[in-house]
DNA sequence: CCATTTGCCTAAAGGCATTAGGCAAATGCA
DNA sequence: TGCATTTGCCTAATGCCTTTAGGCAAATGG
């Protein structure tokens, strides 16, 4: 019979178009096995288990999201850099439903240590650059904008903002300005 | 045989309790079963299915915290309550994180409107009064509270902020900070 | 050209979700 | 109190998912 060419990476990759057609939790190696027309022990040689799946998408979904922060950060400072970076949050999880999910999936240790996790923090912290922030303020600053990043596009996924004025968008640009506002005018503690 | 006395209420609570010790995830109606020591059959007479169930949970998760959320609110004002709205979300999530996964459960459209979600979103307003906003940006600015809490707490729960300075608890402090002065000081559009 | 490795397969066991059908306990009404 | 009905939990069965073991054929490399 001929060989079907699978790779973890294939696999991994499969199962994140799979993550965005039909929702991350219902990626399955069952249904990964199915995609790639093959029997469902076949891909035991290429991934540990079920778990090993998720974190192999969790994976390829940071390192997307981390290229594109860092193409949309290029050349840009200030709040221009802000709205840049966090659209990139907001439209990848409109492009990539399923893989935006797999990135806030959490990792164990060891895979989150090899993630793009880092660079993720590392971004933001270079947007606060265009702002007048020292430590220890910088990382509650970091924090801050990965809170209100993630906690938003995860409440406009679940709909919360869809059936009430105004408009999601709107919000966002609103939140966007009111966020450069605060960090042109940090408080002291 | 005597019988368990069984009701979807009781099953709900229970099931928030599961989802307190092993993970909301985890939840199934088989481990409930056991938990009750009852036939896995047995519990279809008192739950749709699976996905009724995790919605009862979702529900009572909502109604706790909005209840708890009341309680902070009664008698202050201003920061006062939102720092006390604020530590009533992450404390119920680091008391009941199982529960707290439950509440940011997608509910269904009807399940969401008997739901408490509209209670929540009510004291969330009752807190903008001690500020000056008026439509849209008391719109804004609740979506924009949600986000946070919701954002800080999931990442902290995912353990974030937990192997880096400063320590999460002040992260936190001086991210209401910067919340109650970015409210004093709303950008004009 | 043949030995070894590698890749996909069949088979099987165990878990969860869900439905159908049965018997006994509880309930309600005369 | 006595009996009919309803209700609650059970057994049985199906189907899908995960995971492991063991086998055969294709690819590889000396």
């Amino acid at each position: 019979m001929v060989r079907a060419g699978l790779t973890p990476e294939r696999l991994a990759q499969g199962g994140a178009e799979l993550a965005d057609e039909v929702g991350f939790d219902q990626v399955t190696v069952s249904a990964l096995a199915r995609r790639f027309d093959v029997k469902v022990a076949s891909l035991y040689s290429h991934l540990k288990n079920s778990q090993d799946l998720r974190t192999r998408i969790a994976l390829l979904a940071l390192e997307e999201l981390a290229d594109r922060g860092a193409a949309a950060l290029a050349g840009r400072a200030g709040k221009d850099a802000l709205a840049a970076f966090a659209n990139v949050y907001r439209d990848y999880a409109r492009e990539h439903p399923g893989r935006y999910a797999a990135a806030r999936f959490r990792l164990d240790p060891e895979a989150a240590a090899a993630s793009a996790g880092g660079r993720h923090a590392q971004m933001t912290r270079a947007i606060l650059r265009g702002y007048d922030l020292t430590e220890p303020d910088q990382t509650h600053a970091v924090r801050m904008l990965g809170s209100v990043f993630h906690g938003y596009v995860s409440l406009e996924m679940g709909g919360g903002f869809s059936h009430s004025a105004p408009d999601s968008q709107e919000s966002w640009a609103r939140i966007l300005d009111a966020l450069d506002a605060l960090l042109r005018n940090w408080p002291a503690p």
